[in-house]
RNA sequence: GCGCGCGUAGCUCAGCGGUAGAGCACUACCUUGACAUGGUAGGGGUCACAGGUUCGAUCCCUGUCGCGCGCACCA
């Protein structure tokens, strides 16, 4: 092995080997475990989201395959259609050419080409972090199949009366041309004005004030409306207003919508761009004027003056219009909810189209239940609250976009304006031949599917839906659900409905909702911030020139650029070493907490790569001290060292730990226990333990056979239980070590997991090293406070209340005096008088080296010794404090009690101890 | 308005009824045969604030202050 621990030598070939022998597929024995992936868009590439979601769904596959379990991650991809259009629409608009210059068919066959391009950007980079997803099985949401279960459940929706295509307002792009659902639409408050018109009531000189954040609308006006209780404008209630501009006269009509004290109490009535106006003008029976065209200008339904003028422009001569005619009241400053399109960030129209909606009540009513009643559980399980909460106020949701790249609507029309919903042209020719009783000409919508129908399709479309195969019938429902809050109502809830109608069951039993990713700042990761980390170049390392120009180029506000190279530079002056997948992964698990915000340090991935190195060099020392005498070949008696024992227990300990923990998805702590375990225990504790016994010509053959096995069989299986979190440095490490521990396999990777049964836990043994660590620890802490060299050894006393101790040391006196580098090691009573000695308190255990013949300092040894009286009395003084209250005695568990009693007794000896020492030390 | 979350060491975060923890950063010493991507020792916290429950509260409850998120919104 060599010295110095280097992943870009192991990775890439490691997963290779994995993926060429075909061990991610599903076993076909076991218990199932599936878990589909969020499928990522295909023309996309890998963002730190993806990692630390991946990560997790990996850490669980593995972890499951190795528990013997038919274990499937399903990978894939989605054609995400507007963000791949825009995409592609973008590439034209740099030849000079418009997606209608081209055509559909021309446009969706570019879509296509620049899938292939790129489609397989994102594959090669999930293999980088070490994805055992089953390649083999991949899926794309265009694919045949998967489009074929879009038009299948499509027409049965529609044939059950849960799809309906309805004229209504809809939230319109005019950037894009697209209708869109009321999820992308992303409201924020905006600084706006309230412009106080004047409407002159027909027949009088008396007029009524109206307030709007939209004057342009005013020319879609049909009513004015008032609160009807409100006595300042009941007499006005059925008066006609000429509403200016337009001289069109509509009525002053008595609304309970209107809030009185609002404004002027009196609301202008634009039914055809505003949501609530729409269901004023329902109730009203009012007229609905459309004066916006597909681009938000105003149409011939206004006059002339304004025709063709975009809303803003528009909205500045309606304005200016009304101040001539002297009907503008006042102008007042005022924030407003601006919706916006969360792809274009376009101001977007509520505005009258056909479009295609899903009744959503009837399938939601069951997916709420089915969380309710915990057939499916949310991880943290307080996001059920935000579940419920948005399927219980859900609305219609309309699923057609006006765009060329999707699942294009399986709708047909004829002249006379009939639809007929098919599986194909032939199926709805035949449907038009029933109802009109001759052959017509159809011609087939031309708008495609929102992507996340799809989408919510895909635990069962991907398994091979609406055949019933046999991965369906094994692997659905999947277990669970791994992906981040913000698409619980875009996806996990759409797959939750469809998955309950079309599938027969819950598309997932647990839903684990991660935090997001954000920068150092706290920020979320964006390319227009330029705070993009991209999880390759954690993995491999990036120069600075190349990072600031990965940040800095195909900026869609390109005045940014120099800001975000400026931030770069001072972040990453040197650019960003190299840290390794299995560091990348590491450092993912261990910010999995439960918290929806996680902070990505650079710290902590570097603290991550060094811990690789650390279990890589202890590797590398078990290997050195094993390969002359390999343990799995030996032959004579074993003799297990208590520190054999001990560490065999505290691996049965982490054992356990690590699968309760991961058992509750908190990789956080799963990671601590293997971190600490590996650094804590068995590094800095058990390989010195070992070293005595190995080196010295005093150990047995029986003891050595013993601890070069315990070393061997701990290594092993350690790795194999880290193996989940790190896969590639485990496989490295064990293709070496698991032949000494006698276990012989292609690959980790299809071990078991390890059982706490595995290693028993062993109380005595773990009794048994305290004091031997307490011997060491306290000689360690006097060399530090008397400026000792290493090298030196000192004479050293021991004291302790419990009986057992001496016997523990003295059947481990050359490993404690080893480690501890002492020369003479005397065990006295606890009350035994001592010379004047440096001192240290370990537990309730006493560790002293005499003054003599050590060169110090009185002084400084008196302050040292002020200073631990100065704290033991704090101690003390707070557990008395206890039980001055009776109360304590009485009702406090009788263990607390007697723990409470035991500490009292050990800081007062403790004191007198050191006012003994204090004494000493001073006349010296 | 409704719902949710967060305030613990300089920084990033665990812990959540009974002696305050980790990583990074910091200080001193140490290249000893696994590892300087290291070792050893050490400094550093009235656990936001105020009440309450309890023998005992960082932890449970209530409120206050500060920060953040989602949903719905009055023209």
């Amino acid at each position: 092995m060599q010295k110095t621990y280097d992943p870009k030598d192991i990775e890439q070939r490691t997963y290779q080997r994995w993926e060429s022998h075909g061990w991610f597929k599903p076993s076909g024995q076991g218990a199932p475990y599936s878990i589909v992936i969020p499928p990522p868009n295909v023309t996309g590439t890998l963002h730190m989201g993806h990692a630390f979601q991946h990560t997790l769904m990996d850490v669980l596959t593995r972890q499951h395959r190795m528990q013997g379990e038919n274990t499937l991650w399903q990978p894939g991809t989605d054609h995400a259609g507007i963000a791949t259009q825009m995409v592609v629409e973008r590439q034209l608009n740099a030849e000079g050419v418009h997606r209608r210059d081209i055509g559909r068919e021309a446009f969706v066959k570019r879509v296509w080409d620049w899938k292939a391009q790129s489609g397989d950007t994102i594959s090669r980079q999930e293999r980088r972090i070490g994805n055992s997803v089953d390649w083999t099985r991949d899926r794309f949401t265009m694919d045949e199949g998967l489009s074929e279960a879009v038009t299948d459940v499509f027409v049965r929706l529609y044939e059950d009366g849960l799809i309906y295509r309805g004229k209504r307002l809809v939230n319109w792009d005019p950037v894009l041309h697209t209708a869109l659902s009321d999820l992308e639409v992303m409201s924020q408050e905006e600084q706006g004005s309230l412009w106080h018109f004047r409407y002159p009531i027909e027949g009088g000189s008396e007029h009524l004030v109206v307030a709007t954040t939209r004057p342009e609308t005013m020319l879609g006006d049909t009513a004015v409306a008032v609160h009807p209780e409100d006595e300042r404008y009941k007499h006005l209630v059925g008066k006609q207003i000429r509403l200016p501009l337009t001289g069109r006269l509509i009525p002053v009509i008595a609304d309970d919508y209107v809030d009185p004290a609002f404004g002027s109490g009196c609301v202008k009535i634009t039914p055809g761009h505003d949501f609530n106006d729409y269901q004023i003008g329902v109730r009203h029976s009012l007229p609905l004027i459309n004066i916006f065209d597909a681009n938000a200008a105003l149409n011939d339904e206004v006059p002339e003056k304004y025709r063709g003028l975009d809303r803003f422009a528009a909205r500045k001569q309606v304005v200016a219009d009304l101040e001539a005619l002297g009907l503008v009241e006042k102008i007042e400053p005022h924030k407003l909810q601006v919706p916006r399109g969360d792809r274009s960030n376009a101001v977007l129209e509520p505005w009258l189209t056909d479009q295609w909606y899903v009744r959503i009540a009837p399938l939601a009513e069951p997916a709420i239940k089915c969380v309710q009643d915990g057939r499916i559980r949310f991880v943290p399980e307080n996001w059920s609250k935000t579940y419920y909460q948005w399927m219980e106020n859900i609305q219609d949701w309309c699923i057609s976009r006006q765009l060329w790249w999707g699942h294009q609507i399986p709708a047909w029309y004829d002249d006379q304006g009939n639809h007929y919903v098919a599986h194909s042209e032939e199926q709805a020719k035949q449907q038009a031949r029933a109802k009109l009783g001759r052959d017509v000409t159809l011609k087939r919508d031309e708008d495609v599917l929102d992507t996340w129908f799809s989408s919510a399709l895909w635990p069962f479309s991907t398994l091979g839906w609406p055949q019933q195969t046999p991965e369906l019938k094994s692997l659905y429902p999947t277990s669970v659900l791994v992906t981040g809050f913000d698409i619980i109502f875009f996806w996990v809830a759409r797959m939750i409905m469809m998955g309950l109608k079309f599938a027969g069951d819950v598309p997932f039993r647990e839903v684990y909702i991660t935090g997001l990713i954000r920068d150092e700042n706290g920020d979320k990761m964006s390319k227009s911030k330029g705070n993009i980390i991209d999880p390759l170049d954690l993995i491999d390392g990036i120069d600075l020139e190349s990072l600031v120009a990965k940040r800095t180029t195909g900026l869609m506000q390109p005045k940014d650029k120099d800001k975000i190279e400026k931030n770069t530079r001072k972040q990453f002056p040197t650019g960003m070493p190299s840290y390794g997948a299995d560091a990348l992964r590491f450092t993912f698990c261990a910010l999995a907490t439960m918290g929806r915000d996680i902070r990505f340090d650079l710290g902590r991935i570097e603290g991550y790569r060094n811990f690789c190195n650390k279990l890589w060099n202890a590797a590398r020392y078990v290997m050195m001290n094993l390969e002359s005498a390999p343990p799995a070949t030996a032959t004579g008696p074993v003799e297990y060292s208590v520190a054999d024992r001990w560490i065999r227990s505290r691996l049965g300990a982490t054992i356990e730990e690590v699968r309760a923990r991961l058992a509750e998805y908190r990789f956080d702590l799963a990671s601590q226990a293997l971190y600490e375990f590996a650094w804590y225990e068995y590094c800095d504790w058990y390989l010195e333990l070992s070293k005595p016994t190995l080196q010295s010509e005093q150990s047995s053959d029986a003891q050595k056979r013993g601890t070069r096995e315990t070393l061997a069989v701990v290594l092993e299986a350690y790795l194999r239980l880290l193996h989940p979190l790190m896969p590639f440095i485990t496989e490295e490490i064990w293709q070496s070590v698991a032949p000494m521990a006698g276990i012989k396999g292609e690959t980790i990777m299809l071990q078991s997991y390890p059982t706490a049964a595995e290693f028993s836990r062993d109380a005595a043994a773990e009794a048994a090293i305290t004091p031997i660590k307490a011997v060491i620890l306290g000689a360690r802490q006097i060399r530090g406070q008397l400026d000792i060299p290493q090298a030196r050894e000192i004479a050293v006393a021991f004291q302790s209340p419990e009986a057992t101790d001496e016997a523990s040391i003295q059947a481990s006196l050359d490993v404690v005096r080893g480690v501890g580098k002492i020369g003479e090691l005397k065990i006295l009573p606890s009350d035994a008088p001592l010379p004047p000695s440096a001192t240290a308190n370990i537990d309730r255990r006493t560790i002293s080296s005499p003054l003599a013949g050590l060169i110090t300092d009185p002084q400084a040894e008196l302050a040292r010794l002020r200073k631990r009286k100065a704290g033991v009395e704090q101690n003390l003084k707070k557990e008395e404090a206890k039980f001055a209250n009776p109360n304590f005695v009485a009702n406090a568990k009788p263990e607390v009690v007697a723990l409470g009693h035991e500490r009292i007794a050990e800081f007062r000896r403790q004191i007198a101890q050191l006012d003994e020492q204090e004494n000493m030390v001073s006349r010296l």
